[in-house]
RNA sequence: GGGCCCAUAGCUCAGUGGAUAGAGCAUCUGCCUUCUAAGCAGAGGGUCGCAGGUUCGAGUCCUGCUGGGCCCGCCA
């Protein structure tokens, strides 16, 4: 990695520095490298001798000069260092640097961008966990989306990743569901219902109601009441997992495991959490409840784990959940919430801490809500009545890829205004068509070469020399930088940084690529000879970025645009 | 009343304690005989919500305020 490079090398001269008593040993060592906003200041720079003046009773600007002075002037990477401003120290690159370093990307193909930062530690990503009651909402499926891609980073990032779902298939909801399936029963069979105002009130309800008439209508017939809510409450809750499965699945999303929150009441996980909790001092009852001392761990207040009537409560079975997400050896455990579970971030974290895992090693990200927009307005959504949009409607509506990227181009804790109209539109004023549209373009180019015989040199025999436009250098770099994308992403959980980043990288292509039509020098398939095919070489390159920057995002790489007369016809 | 999130160009949003705060859309001006103009180049447009503080340096960190969203149950 390039700015690992640099740090090292900045590093080496700080520490001479050091040794030779300018700055006193004991100093922090802390400096940063930073990609200055603005080209003339160079590649890089760092703020070294500003951070370590005090330290060393200098004039920043003095100190880095002598930092400057201890950097090989014959160091390959660089062509330039300079000092300027208050004290920063520029670092211009040899662009022939960046140019080798394409070989890696060549190399590494599919794996290029993959970081080692994870080093193989176990990391469950647990999102989704809808209640199986009804179909996924559009704040499902940003949630949906948000897990699934972070996923894909972490792993690019050396994580091993779990992707789970948790299954509320135990408490009151599903009772609720069981109970509008058999009213919804009655009311097929001619009886007059009347639905209360709990119950849902879904048309896919009064579906299942009938499927299960027929599959199942005699033998409900012949239960009680009771058994048979329990009975429908627990078919209804599979045959709606199923579809919750599907309509994911066509989101690109697909978890490894589902985990049920029957499993733990059936092995009385519950209670013995409560126990183990217990002998460790974390209980106490208090007027008939047993109480969770979440106080001692940073909650504004206690919370209730087993009610006066006996019955436990969510939280309850959470925190036996969460103990055994770290028994199953997870050294990370990130969870992926909506925004209204804001309050329970804290008790969570208590309950991490008191079942004795370190609290840092739990992350809740919470996804803020998502507005539809629909001509410009925003299209109100209501979760109780059945009136709200649903993923399915709005990925049918705009196709998955649209989908996924509205859903990751914004930072998860900021509200996402989706824009219909625009995701459905084939231009550059919509972000992934624009990104789509670049890789294609490359894969044209490619299938023009082919037709003239052409093809990219391999890194063993491409003449870099022939890369020599500077839009072809800072290509080159905007390349190399992909890895440490990825690991930003990863260290802050936000996705949202890849969106953007292949953005940026399509731009500069196309800006690239558009350069051609008025100056041959920037055409690839120009002249044919060596120049065309180092060009070729660095367009690979391209392809291959984008590539793996889309298969993390988990939007396709078209090889050509079809217009949609082109479909119909 | 308390907690979490948000506030940056007309609009939608980026922005790691650094130097002259950036994109896209919209507006205006150019560019098609060429690898996809489904595109590209350029221009204008800012009190970074307000007020303090921290420091060599604050859009970024701290405090207070204003405005908006979500939440605050022995619900799930």
């Amino acid at each position: 990695m390039i700015k690992r490079r640099i740090e090292e090398i900045v590093k080496a001269a700080v520490d001479a520095c050091r040794k030779e008593g300018l700055i006193p040993s004991d100093a922090a060592a802390g400096f940063e490298i930073t990609v200055p906003k603005i080209a003339a200041h160079g590649d890089f720079s760092t703020n070294a001798a500003m951070s370590l003046a005090a330290a060393a009773a200098m004039q920043p600007r003095k100190l880095a000069q002598e930092i400057v002075a201890r950097i090989p002037k014959d160091a390959p990477e660089l062509s330039g260092v300079s000092i300027a401003g208050p004290g920063f120290i520029n670092f211009v690159l040899n662009p022939g640097w960046y140019l080798e370093g394409l070989r890696e990307i060549w190399n590494a193909g599919a794996g290029f961008g993959c970081a080692d930062l994870g080093k193989g530690r176990k990391v469950q990503v647990e999102f989704v966990s809808a209640n199986p009651t009804g179909p996924l909402h559009i704040g499902h499926g940003r949630g949906a989306v948000y897990g699934d891609c972070l996923a894909s980073v972490l792993k690019a990032a050396g994580f091993e990743v779990t992707r789970e779902y948790y299954v509320n298939d135990a408490g009151n909801q599903i009772r609720t569901l069981g109970r509008s399936v058999y009213l919804r029963m009655k009311e097929l069979c001619g009886e007059k219902i009347e639905l209360p105002q709990e119950c849902y009130q879904g048309h896919y309800i009064v579906d299942i109601a009938r499927t299960l008439r027929e599959t199942h209508g005699e033998a409900v017939s012949a239960m009680d009441e009771e058994s048979a809510i329990d009975f429908l409450g627990e078919q209804a809750g599979s045959m709606i997992l199923d579809e919750i499965k599907r309509d994911l699945a066509e989101t690109g999303v697909v978890h490894d495991t589902f985990f049920f929150e029957r499993e733990l009441h059936k092995g009385a996980l519950v209670e013995k959490t409560i126990e183990w909790l217990r002998e460790r001092g974390h209980i106490y009852d208090q007027e008939g409840a047993v109480w969770f001392r979440s106080t001692a761990y940073g909650d504004d207040k206690d919370r209730v784990l087993r009610k006066g009537d006996g019955a436990l409560t969510y939280f309850a079975s959470d925190i036996a959940y969460h103990k055994e997400k770290y028994d199953r050896g997870f050294d990370r455990v990130i969870d992926v919430w909506g925004a209204d579970h804001g309050g329970y971030v804290a008790r969570m974290k208590a309950a991490v801490a008191a079942i004795g895992r370190d609290p840092a090693s739990f992350d809740a990200v919470l996804i803020q809500l998502v507005n539809l927009i629909r001509g410009g307005d925003v299209v109100s959504m209501s979760t109780r009545s059945a009136t709200y949009e649903t993923l399915e409607d709005v990925r049918r509506e705009v196709g998955r890829d649209a989908c996924r990227y509205f859903f990751l181009m914004r930072s998860h804790n900021a509200q996402l205004d989706f824009d219909l109209e625009l995701a459905k539109k084939e231009s550059a004023e919509n972000p992934v068509f624009y990104i789509q549209y670049a890789h294609a373009r490359i894969a044209s180019i490619f299938r023009k070469a082919e037709e003239q015989g052409l093809s990219a040199a391999s890194p063993q025999e491409v003449d870099l020399a022939n890369i020599d436009l500077p839009e072809e250098v800072r290509l080159a770099r905007m390349l190399l930088v992909l890895p440490e994308v990825i690991e930003e992403c990863a260290v802050e959980l936000e996705p949202h940084k890849l969106a953007f980043y292949m953005l940026e990288l399509s731009r500069m292509f196309q800006s690239y690529y558009s350069k051609g039509r008025t100056d041959e020098r920037y055409m690839v398939l120009a002249e044919g000879g060596a120049r065309t095919a180092a060009k070729l070489y660095l367009l690979k390159n391209v392809q291959i970025v984008l590539q793996n920057g889309l298969r993390i995002l988990g939007i396709t790489a078209p090889e050509a645009m079809a217009r949609e007369e082109d479909a119909l016809a």
